[in-house]
DNA sequence: AACATAAACTAATGTTCGTTAGTTTTAACC
DNA sequence: GGTTAAAACTAACGAACATTAGTTTATGTT
């Protein structure tokens, strides 16, 4: 019985190269072979800490989808201005994706394959996730901290810089987090032009 | 043989299927006979008009790859003023990805799946997209256009919203295309605060 | 040192799927 | 109506892959 595990256990160098290799080749693009080799294993060894190959990919979408569901409802329900409230959402999503940006990707694109009772609980959560955000946005609003404009629109645009910051954080490492946050909150509510 | 077609050949039912099926569950995750069903036929008989699962994603994706490399040049080697210019850009995105959302869709999730060569190019095709957008962007910063920004950073949350729209596009379809291009170029350009 | 358990390996199974081969049906043209 | 070629079908192959079974190796405990 081993008593001490290496600093990584087994199981999270698993969920580790998976996530790396289901964001470059897909789920369904990538086998168990390949992953075992990444960790210098064969294929049927992973039986011993995984159940099955969904449970990889079910784990990496539902622990971040549980979370962003937590965490934005922690935000709503807090007594912060509605613009706090906003500026929150978006340190939220930097946070997450700094921290582990190949499940990120996965949350856009890979969700399809859950097997079909964690795909429906997936669905509810980011349903959930978005009604939140609205409600966010339509506080601005009525409060007039922001253009009127279709609300569905307005996070529509902001949750495609949102979930797509996984896959320019690569470039900007030479930012800190705080410069990366600054940027993205200019862009996202500022916008781009000149004002005259 | 024949000399009247339907109105659609049977080659682009295939790949009309196809981009909707691979939208849904990915170039791997969707097997010929998936295809072949939805246009009532049996996997093996779409050997008798295309060459392989893969010309089917070539094609899909290689089109609109080279379509939008085209049209950006075109835009830049223009006379038109540098915010006249990503006013077109914008348009071009609108208007390829109303034409053709599931198309769009791949572009952004399924090149990896290319074969060799062709992913090559394609990369390239990107690559040299993404040159032009930044030069068209340059130029507005240099007339002051346009605030001043981290440019590679102004391109990704460009990019970011356009390469999302045909996840949303569906749900306004209510708007006409002018209203779409409004709320994006309003949104985007201007942001979402309110000016004090 | 002996034991017990975790964790690795090899071999094999059953399935799915892209693709090929060979055959039959459909439909335009003389 | 007979000819011809396109386009459908059925059957089968071979490769890849997730998973299971059975065995061996490694390791911590007594």
């Amino acid at each position: 019985m081993k008593v001490t595990e290496g600093l990584q256990s087994r199981k999270q160098q698993i969920l580790h190269e998976a996530a790396k290799l289901f964001r470059n080749y897909g789920f369904k693009g990538t086998s168990l072979q390949q992953i075992a080799k990444k960790i210098g294993m064969e294929g049927p060894s992973l039986y011993n800490h995984i159940a099955s190959k969904h449970e990889i990919l079910s784990h990496l979408l539902m622990t971040n989808a549980r979370t962003f569901h937590e965490r934005i409802t922690e935000i709503q329900s807090s007594p912060l201005s509605a613009l706090d409230k906003l500026d929150r959402v978006i340190s939220l999503h930097i946070e997450l994706t700094v921290a582990n940006p190949d499940a990120m990707a996965l949350m856009l694109h890979e969700w399809a394959h859950l097997p079909d009772a964690e795909k429906v609980e997936y669905i509810r959560l980011r349903d959930s996730y978005e009604q939140e955000f609205l409600a966010i946005l339509k506080e601005n609003i009525s409060e007039g901290k922001v253009v009127e404009m279709d609300v569905n629109f307005m996070m529509f645009m902001i949750l495609s810089t949102l979930r797509s910051l996984y896959a320019w954080c690569a470039k900007y490492r030479d930012y800190n987090r705080l410069a990366l946050e600054q940027h993205i909150k200019q862009g996202v509510l500022k916008g781009i032009l000149v004002m005259n």
